[in-house]
RNA sequence: GCCCAGUUGGCGGAAUUGGUAGACGCGCUGGUCUCAAACACCAGUGAGAAAUCGUGCCGGUUCGACUCCGGCACUGGGUACCA
């Protein structure tokens, strides 16, 4: 008989879920572990193969670090809250809470067939509001801490207050809007309300007027991280700046922090490095520059002091706040314009034409700090206002960005620091930093780096400017004018924004008749019947951002039922961080960084022992799929007849479908070009465009598609499948292929139009449900198997590599599986000895042990896949069947397969489950060799082999192998310059 | 532009970190079993008739380089008028 996986793994899922073997305690005599996946989002598109690839090698890790004999916390949960159950709530008016549960019990029933060990008591769900209430406790506690810089750490907004009741904020140095000096006796005499304004500068959650990223498709602000080329990253809509009262998180005051502990976090590099530039730290320095013939003075940020002797011009941004007051009369109708076509841009436009270059001048100068001239002051909107000073001082011959718009303005060039290479300045500006100072009075003859702090040096005595740290980080935004998110904890009374107390939590998000913004374009919640608090005063209709539950959920999964705190201090101390923690690098610059930042934030108030949420971090890799497009024609006007391209060859026809059911086809042009190129479809678009069509692409089903993918970036889709496919949808406006020649062409009959085919363009991307490219994994489990589905995602490469998924070798795992059930069967009946095991079969246990803990502690999951697949090939060969060995075996392989090792323990004779079994030692003595088969090689190629006993010296050996009649054949008669002996690695001659 | 990762047979990928390049699997070829197929099993499989040549390209270090160094190309990802 077979191994009949589809029984036996139903049977363990089943004893596991009964017995709850994977539940874990928050007490043990063993050391703790915390292996934890990042939480899906619960799509309607359920699981896809390359959810479980990350969730699939932490399983590995958990099991087997039971069985080391850890206590293990791996749970699983999910991050409920979000903008897909919103829109499709939109659409049918579903309440979000019914989609997202349905999907998660989708999700649940595919992890279970995976046979994850998850301790499911603990799961999360941010939506729920037994989790939210703690989120908004968080933010409480966010709402009322400020950064003080001299402690550098988050404190309690009472001490503040104390300080500004007893001192007035002059001594105070904390991370905090600008704001202007006041006494004691100044702060008793404000109103509530500035009192309450004051605060918000320095709360780390705050309301401000801030520009923000408005997308008004979504109806919604977004987080820098969520506008991806200026459009939002989820559904692709434009995004324009805004200016708006907005919710933020004062993340910026940790910048420092989440840049400096990242040097004590094994994390991969390239997240490191992806976070080291989000928070972007400059170190520079603020210079002032003193307007001619006013009072007024402009601040630069600079890097390079040491080229203030080549500044020609200042640059201001267009919303640069002294614009108005120095712009002189003659300029004023020109810069006004100008101001204006720039606020009028949007984000994108902004950044699609990063190479014009624009600008106006103002008609005032400045006059330079050192030498007195005149120096003229421009407007240009390659100067940001959010970044530094919004004013830059312009140093054309050592600035890419100067230059290039000197260069457009016709402005001085002067040259300051003499490159050691050639250089034509006529050409490029020179921006390295390394040179000889030059025609720059008090720096002339150092260096750069010297010449850098001499500046700064003579800058500060001076009173010019100081020196300065900026950031590119920027306060992350936190209101979201959605429905599906955490409400923000705040009502408003007479305008003062005030927080509950933490025993009004949860507040809990009201019943809406609609999940759109109302009439006068308030948020979701604005529509919500009698919701105030005490029923009177206003709540906040924003809610939290998507990111706001997940940057604490690994804390919850220590205590997920408490409802006294967020978590339990016993919980936290005893499982303190996550020790592994993997998931996809998309998150770098998002919850990542967040999730950083709360942990710290949590630390600083004493909540948490620990300052980083994960001591070690794996990114899986993406398994993509290939997609497929064709090319859709849309009418513009109400033409009834389509128009189509074949993108492969570039035919141009229009192709109708007549009353009768019939297709005539009108071949136009036919341009017989090879490959796609984007330049064809480019030229496909342009003719569609002249016959006043739109040609837009399409995905269609990948499964419907012939691919020859791989030597051309294209598939083939028959007509016929793709109507039937379409069903009620049947095309009268689709890109068209297969039909040749120039001459018109009818389509009559069905057989012929099977055999029309639609070219497609092929491309392998990420899976994503839009792009019709999903492959669920339930399939495989139904086909192979669930231990099959694992070993076989772990076998498919190296777990961080991105890779398209195919299931070309899925045959070789499911034949490895029953080779290894036939080890331990002759028949259908348990053939195991209890005959004790032979030197040989010891030695392939214990190698075999060797290489896993190496590939295991080195998340080298596909190699152990492949030492197992030699394991079992070679027991097979020697026909070993003894207890001694195969015992081990089933332990070493129940991390990657757990039902069939379940199974065959249990068949060996044991009533408890192989989880928490003890991972067999390799004992070192079964594996030494007394001989080596020596490769000789000549000039370092290796030409035959040769077997010396290992107790032989290097002398013995360099001695014996030139008697060797094959060492005579090679050496042709030439004396050897020298033979190099590696003790059991490689013999080398040179001749 | 800048940063990160990568480039090895027909394909996915190995190589104990400077010591036999191509483990393991897929695919392919031939064979055994079968009326036949599937399954399974056996043999072969980088190129070349061979000498030899072979880890993206050029150069270097070394007795010896996929591995280290210098330069370049390409692919994928991130990021960007950040002063």
């Amino acid at each position: 008989m077979e191994y009949n996986f589809r029984e036996v793994e139903k049977k363990w899922q089943q004893y596991w879920k009964e017995n709850k073997t994977f539940k874990t305690e928050n007490k043990s005599s063993k050391p703790k572990y915390y292996v934890l996946d990042m939480f899906p989002y619960p799509s309607g598109a359920g699981l896809h193969v390359g959810h479980p690839l990350g969730y699939i090698a932490s399983d590995i890790f958990a099991r087997y670090k039971r069985l080391k004999g850890f206590n293990v916390l791996h749970p699983m949960g999910y991050d409920s809250f979000g903008l897909p159950a919103e829109q499709y709530a939109i659409q049918t008016g579903q309440h979000p809470e019914i989609t997202t549960k349905t999907n998660i019990a989708r999700y649940r029933e595919q992890l279970d067939k995976i046979g994850f060990s998850f301790d499911w008591d603990r799961e999360v769900r941010t939506s729920n509001s037994d989790y939210y209430k703690w989120t908004q406790w968080i933010f409480i506690q966010l709402f009322n801490s400020w950064y003080n810089k001299k402690t550098n750490k988050a404190e309690n907004i009472s001490l503040l207050i104390n300080e500004f009741e007893t001192k007035g904020n002059a001594n105070i140095n904390a991370a905090c809007e600008e704001t202007k000096l006041f006494t004691a006796s100044d702060w008793k005499s404000f109103s509530e309300k500035e009192q309450s304004d004051i605060l918000l500068n320095y709360r780390l959650a705050f309301l401000s007027d801030t520009m923000v990223n408005w997308c008004p498709q979504l109806g919604t602000v977004l987080a820098n991280e969520e506008v991806k080329d200026g459009v939002s990253e989820r559904g692709g809509y434009p995004v324009e700046r805004k200016l708006m009262k907005q919710w933020s998180l004062r993340i910026t005051a940790y910048a420092d922090r989440l840049l400096k502990d990242l040097d004590g976090i094994d994390w991969t590099e390239s997240i490191k490095e992806a976070q080291r530039n989000w928070i972007g730290k400059s170190e520079g320095t603020s210079l002032k520059f003193q307007i001619s013939n006013s009072k007024l003075q402009i601040e630069v940020f600079t890097t390079r002091p040491d080229t203030i002797f080549g500044v020609s011009f200042v640059t201001l941004a267009p919303e640069h706040e002294l614009v108005s007051q120095i712009t002189t009369n003659d300029r004023k109708k020109e810069v006004d314009e100008y101001v204006t076509a720039a606020k009028n841009r949007s984000e994108r436009e902004r950044q699609a034409d990063v190479k014009k270059i624009t600008g106006v001048f103002t008609g005032s100068y400045v006059e330079h700090p050192f030498t007195g001239k005149q120096i003229p002051i421009w407007i240009g909107d390659y100067v940001l206002a959010g970044y530094g000073t919004g004013a830059v001082m312009a140093v054309p011959a050592h600035d890419t960005r100067d230059f290039a718009f000197a260069t457009h303005f016709g402005l001085e060039k002067p040259i300051v620091i003499l490159p050691a290479v050639d250089w034509d300045f006529a050409d490029a500006s020179y921006d390295e930093k390394a040179g000889k100072l030059v025609n720059s009075d008090f720096l002339n003859g150092l260096e750069v780096k010297e010449a850098i702090k001499k500046a700064i040096e003579v800058i500060e005595e001076k009173g010019l400017g100081k020196g300065k740290t900026n950031f590119r980080l920027r306060d992350a935004i936190f209101g979201r004018q959605r429905y599906w998110g955490e409400p923000i904890p705040i009502y408003y009374e007479n305008g003062i924004p005030k927080v509950l107390n933490e025993n009004e939590l949860p507040l809990l998000l009201p019943e809406v008749d609609k999940y759109l913004p109302t009439e006068t374009g308030e948020p979701p919640l604005a529509r919500a019947a009698d919701w105030k608090y005490k029923g009177k005063f206003e709540y906040e209709y924003s809610t939290m951002p998507g990111w706001a539950g997940s940057s604490w959920y690994f804390l919850r999964y220590m205590d997920a039922h408490n409802d006294k705190n967020f978590i339990g201090k016993e919980a936290i101390d005893y499982w303190q961080n996550v020790d592994l923690y993997i998931g996809g690098a998309e998150h770098a610059t998002g919850h990542l960084l967040y999730v950083r930042f709360w942990t710290k934030f949590l630390n600083d108030l004493g909540l948490i022992p620990v300052i980083e949420p994960a001591k070690k971090l794996i990114n899986q890799g993406m398994i993509q799929g290939r997609s497929e497009k064709i090319f859709k024609v849309i009418p513009k006007t109400d033409k009834k007849d389509g128009f189509g391209i074949y993108p492969e060859t570039g035919t141009t026809a229009i192709f109708s479908k007549k009353e009768n059911d019939k297709w005539e086809i009108e071949v136009i042009s036919d341009y017989s070009l090879g490959l796609i190129s984007s330049e064809i479809i480019q030229e496909c678009a342009d003719i569609a465009e002249k016959n006043g069509f739109l040609f837009v692409p399409n995905y269609v089903p990948n499964e419907l598609v012939n691919s020859t993918m791989g030597i051309e970036k294209s598939g083939e889709l028959k007509l016929n499948d793709y109507i039937n496919y379409l069903g009620e949808n049947r095309p009268n406006n689709l890109a068209l292929s297969g039909a040749t020649g120039t001459v018109h062409v009818s389509i009559t009959q069905e057989s012929q139009l099977n055999s029309l085919r639609f070219n497609t363009q092929s491309e392998i991307e990420k899976l994503s449900k839009s792009k019709l490219n999903i492959i669920n994994p339930d399939i495989i489990v139904e086909q192979h198997g669930a231990d099959c589905l694992r070993l076989y995602e772990m076998f498919l490469g190296p777990l961080e590599l991105s890779k398209p998924w195919n299931t070309n070798g899925i045959s070789g795992v499911s034949n490895f599986i029953r080779k290894l059930w036939r080890l331990y069967h002759n028949g259908d009946k348990l053939n195991v000895s209890d005959e004790p095991a032979t030197k040989p079969e010891l030695k392939v246990l214990h190698k075999t042990i060797k290489k896993i803990i190496f590939d295991i502690e080195n998340f080298s999951f596909n190699t152990s896949v492949s030492n197992f697949m030699i394991c079992v090939n070679e027991l097979t060969e020697l026909k070993c069947n003894k207890r001694e060995i195969l015992e081990p075996l089933a332990i070493i392989i129940a991390p990657y397969a757990p039902h069939i090792a379940e199974e065959l323990w249990n068949q060996l004779g044991h009533n408890e489950s192989i989880t928490y079994a003890t991972f067999p030692e390799c004992k070192e003595e079964y594996l030494i060799e007394s001989a080596f088969s020596y490769p000789v090689s000549f000039n370092g190629k290796t030409r035959f082999f040769h077997e010396y006993d290992l107790s032989l010296t290097k002398e013995n050996i360099e001695k014996e192998v030139l008697t060797l009649e094959q060492t005579i054949k090679y050496l042709e008669g030439k004396t050897p310059k020298k033979i190099i002996v590696v003790h059991n690695k490689i013999v080398n001659i040179v001749i």
